[in-house]
DNA sequence: TTGAAAGCGCTAACAA
DNA sequence: TTGTTAGCGCTTTCAA
């Protein structure tokens, strides 16, 4: 297979390279004739243009990246697959490819990141997860390269972002869980480097203050976000003296995992016991019972970000620099009345 | 921020670009004197080479392409999830990018596929569940591109691919269910134009077979592999005038989506009826009932059929062609003895 | 051991 | 309306 070139094209014309190059890029300077002509050999020979020549020469790439904090094999977050089309589908939509790479949370990610910025391997990033020392963030700014954060830093959150309320969606699950009859309620928070368990724990934190509920560092666990440790630490919440009427988690990972234990602890979630999760992965609906839990919408934040991202790098204004959404609360069937 | 390049640095150190090329890419007709300057100024200066630049001049592109083939919005199988960090991680171990685009299967997924090909924007492809006829694979022959699939084709065959033996997996998964005393066992398969689907289907009518129990087109019916398409096909099946005992789905969403249909109906799943999965995704150890289901290393998959692109376009020969892999069978909670 | 020069495929300023 | 020329940053002959 010989790979049709605007040299063979222009062999084939009769025309110069330029005189193709013009054709096909549709300048007005070029006689419809020839244009007409051009396309049509082009499209015969079935001319694609090479990508890296064009991105040599006129210095950028059309890419956007986005590198996935994972952990280990076992990594499956369906919240990341959901984000990843939305980003993907957007991407393709405006004319971007979008480079993809795994990295563990660590120096060799913010290694990635600084030679993709240093090798000008995309036009700009995806940051999603932020956390609360972020080097990823400082690298970013320092570089002056354009990127948009899913989520908010924790001091200058002098960049673009989309975030959802945290806080206040915690409060909108302590309410839910009061107005139930609940008042001894636990959390399974994330580890507390990433910016949205700042958001959440505080928001745990609002809504028992405005209940007028107490604090108990023993209803406070830390989890890893996935399901075996919801798991666990649901374990050491119903292990308590005086365990819990209702868990709180912060993710609908650690949610499913917390239920499981509950129910291996032979409780009836949603009647004997309350869990709530966040997210609102398609599997919380599907769960049994029901997750109640947080919606965010995944897919379309993707999309939001990317669509931001790619304004930021053609250099328009952005309508919105900061965007924080209201997240709605789910109520389904693993809340109920407390029945004491 | 001033791009430092080949020629700056030949600037800095009073070298030739030719040198410093070579200084860098350690060819040993340079100096060790030279090279020590040549490696320290690249450093003070924080080079790092223009990716398209190279490319374009080698002629490959150390980037290996994947086209997830999604649903709309609410996609999040983290099967694929977890195979993209597996394939991720071992391009990433093994010096290459990933590209990843997102299309629904049709006309402008192959559309992706033809001009990535034809721009050469990647080395090879990782294709993901083949089907019945596979454009994708067709394009990628003619153009004698190298790829490997997750998967096999329906009869040409002639090409690398890793793939489970889902017959031999779902005869397994009969013989569990027979062993407990079910016969009147339901299918949920996957849409038929997918190539597991043939497999897992055809494992499903063999192990009725084996076990002497006559088939009933009644109890077969197709999903798309969604948790509500398995919670809506499920109650078909829960409505019929003779419902099935058990329950077989061919991947693991579809199953919850059973699951809940099952509880919905105020019976419990592992008792009441049994209900198994395909895939083994994290979820199902954490769902309730933990789900019975075949075991598939999708992360190790990815990771394998990785490291077999990567040989292939070196240039190395594969060691194995073709790898079936012999899933395992896990049981869980979700089967149990046949409570009449 | 080093450098000059060509060229990967493309775009764009300038001339004609 | 078209072609000539230069150059994006790099690698790789070929000469020196």
């Amino acid at each position: 297979m010989t790979v049709v070139t605007l040299k063979v094209i222009a062999k084939a014309t009769g025309k110069s390279i330029t005189t193709v190059s013009r054709a096909l890029n549709d300048y007005d300077d070029v006689s419809e004739a020839t244009k007409e002509l051009v396309r049509q050999v082009a499209a015969d020979l079935g001319y694609v243009p090479n990508i890296f020549a064009q991105r040599l020469q006129k210095q950028h790439t059309d890419t956007i990246g986005l590198i996935l904090p994972t952990f280990g094999p076992r990594f499956s977050d369906p919240f990341f697959s959901e984000l990843l089309a939305g980003v993907g589908n957007r991407a393709a939509d405006l004319g971007y490819d979008l480079l993809v790479a795994t990295r563990a949370p660590g120096e060799e990610e913010v290694q990635a990141y600084c030679s993709m910025v240093q090798g000008r391997q995309v036009d700009g990033f995806v940051l999603v997860r932020t956390r609360r020392k972020d080097a990823r963030i400082e690298c970013l700014k320092k570089a002056d390269y354009p990127f948009v954060a899913f989520g908010r830093a924790e001091e200058d959150n002098d960049f673009p972002y989309v975030d959802e309320d945290g806080v206040y969606a915690m409060r909108l699950v302590i309410q839910h869980l009061v107005s139930l009859g609940h008042r001894r309620i636990a959390c399974i928070s994330p580890p507390p480097d990433l910016m949205f368990a700042t958001y959440r724990s505080q928001g745990f934190q609002d809504g028992l203050a405005e209940a007028g509920i107490g604090a108990e560092d023993l209803l406070f666990r830390v989890g890893d976000l996935t399901q075996r440790d919801g798991y666990e630490q649901a374990i050491v919440l119903l292990d308590l003296p005086s365990p819990p009427t209702a868990i709180v988690s912060c993710n609908d990972l650690m949610a499913f995992g917390a239920m499981s234990a509950a129910q291996d602890r032979g409780l009836v979630v949603g009647k004997d016991i309350s869990i709530t999760g966040f997210d609102d992965i398609p599997m919380a609906e599907y769960s049994h019972p029901s997750l109640t839990t947080i919606h965010q919408p995944i897919y379309q934040i993707g999309g939001m970000v990317c669509e931001m991202l790619i304004q930021l790098i053609r250099g328009e204004a952005l309508e919105k620099e900061h965007i924080l959404l209201k997240p709605e609360l789910m109520v389904r069937q693993s809340s109920g009345l407390l029945t004491v």
